[in-house]
DNA sequence: AATGAATGAGCGTTCATTCAT
DNA sequence: TATGAATGAACGCTCATTCAT
């Protein structure tokens, strides 16, 4: 499949040496037929970039969401969901962020909002009490903090460690108790 | 200067469009002469990386620190200063992510590390009790999560604002009350 | 042809100045199409060095080879068919000395080991009698000679002139009477 | 020295290689210095023959010439002369033969013609029985047989031995009887 | 006389993209 | 629908040469 082959390609080199030709070399296909699936070469990252967040969801569906559940224990979940899928998935994201293209960072921009929501509807379903100032600047925040941590991981941290620490941010910067900290 | 002239092509368009021979005509300059000082393009942009830097460093050693300061001021101060420096820090950062040069990245690794034990440095003399259980992982992580935040953070958010939050995630992550959390 | 382009523009220029998009815009071809073909260019000129050694094959086969034939005739015979084929060959093969690339000095060695073979065989099948002490030392030595001689060969020479003195070299060298010589 | 420095730098890489900058870098100037000595680049290399070839004729010079001496003797002593002087002749003169300059190749056979005088001069004092049809144009052969011969050399093959064979090359192709060999 | 920073044309090569088959 | 040869702009980089100091 010529979007495995890119995300494949993508990952053994880096965006400029992931050539349209090598792609296609790699799905076993010919240029021709790459341009017949795809307008241009940022159209199939923008197609890898959906593929993956598209199974990013079907593995947060699969989260068993009910109030049993403590804050902890569902952050992780989610986490370790997310950083299950695909053990390169830090690495593809990180080489993502080389394509150039202008209309791929806006979908990646609009992809990383939908995770947003994703976990604002998640939060607001257990009647927490956020200790933030505007909890959607601090979404954002959020989201754009386990970005980073998600995009510089490296294969030291198990994935289960990576989600404890997350989780913990999550929790701590959300609904922390500072009132020690901030007189 | 080539690296100025660097950085401001990178700005404006992405790492592929920057050119040598876009730089060194941005620079004033022959591509020649680019070469004289560089010996690749992906120096150009490590020098960048190291400018910005040093910059970085500058601006943290005229922040006064004293027992007075109060842990959110300080934290608020250190990010200010770097957000301050240079209005267009997290696009750069943010494109400086597409050289695609190992050595480049590197460089980069080491000057994060470098930061974190800035960090740490400055977080150890403050006698502070940390609720976290590795620190020097949650130092790495924290830097990643701000750096993260730094390289999304857009100009609708005022740098006072922003610091503001890398600030209260810095101290509720690290010396946060969780008990009621995580029972 | 791609390859016949490359000699004609070697020939008329030099090696430095024989730039894949002269030789690409002398075939008529663009040069990305010199790159299909080729994977850089030294190997244009492996290629020609190649073509030129089948030819001089082709002509050298065509020879009929039998006990009749006298050892002068048949060595004019062979060296006027290496020069017929191609006048501008001396000036071919002297150009082609400017190729830089290892690989390609190789194959000239094996191409002149080919020959040599070649020269070997003719001279085997023939009952002479070789008046030098290490037979495989001296044929080298003579190919290195003619070669010397074609190379330097200029158009106020005939090719049969040229071929006589070739020929009386060789015949001299591998099997004269020298006893007056070297007492 | 340049020139020294220039034959330096092209026995350890090739023509293009050796830049001038390359050159004066060796040579412990600066490049402007180079350009004070000599117009261009080829200028450099032509003076590097020309020492060569000056070197070469102090060694012949240096041999005693007598009736005594046998004519094998002789033209051993001129070729080891030859050979001796700089072992790496052979490598050098072959990668002379890259430089592009047809001045530098007129230079060229102007030396080898002062060659074939020296040559011509010796084997007249000699009062020798030449069994060549037009002794000049043998000569001539004589001598880029010998520099094939030359600069194919390897070292595996003692200056002696190889002096040797183009010592009963010479005689043998222009005193040679080979009434026997083309009746 | 000597320097070496500066020049910019030009090199080999790669690439996204097209289109006749 | 699929192919893959062809395109040519553009890239990173090197070079002989110049000239202000």
């Amino acid at each position: 499949m010529i979007i495995e082959a890119a995300a494949q390609v993508l990952l053994e080199r880096d965006y400029a040496a992931s050539s349209t030709n090598r792609i296609a070399e790699r799905a076993g296909v010919s240029v021709g037929s790459v341009y017949q699936y795809f307008d241009n070469k940022a159209e199939i990252y923008e197609a890898a970039l959906d593929d993956y967040f598209e199974q990013l969801v079907t593995q947060l569906n699969s989260i068993k969401i009910d109030t049993e559940t403590s804050n902890i224990a569902l952050s992780e979940a989610i986490i370790v969901a997310a950083y299950r899928y695909w053990p390169d998935g830090p690495a593809f994201l990180r080489k993502l962020r080389q394509v150039p293209d202008a209309h791929f960072h806006e979908k990646l921009q609009q992809t990383k909002a939908q995770i947003a929501n994703f976990v604002r509807y998640t939060l607001m379903q257990r009647n927490e009490v956020f200790t933030v100032q505007d909890f959607d600047l601090s979404l954002k925040i959020l989201i754009d903090a386990i970005e980073g941590i998600f995009i510089n991981a490296t294969a030291d941290i198990t994935p289960e460690r990576l989600a404890r620490e997350m989780s913990l941010l999550l929790n701590r910067y959300l609904m922390g108790n500072v009132s020690n900290l901030d007189p």
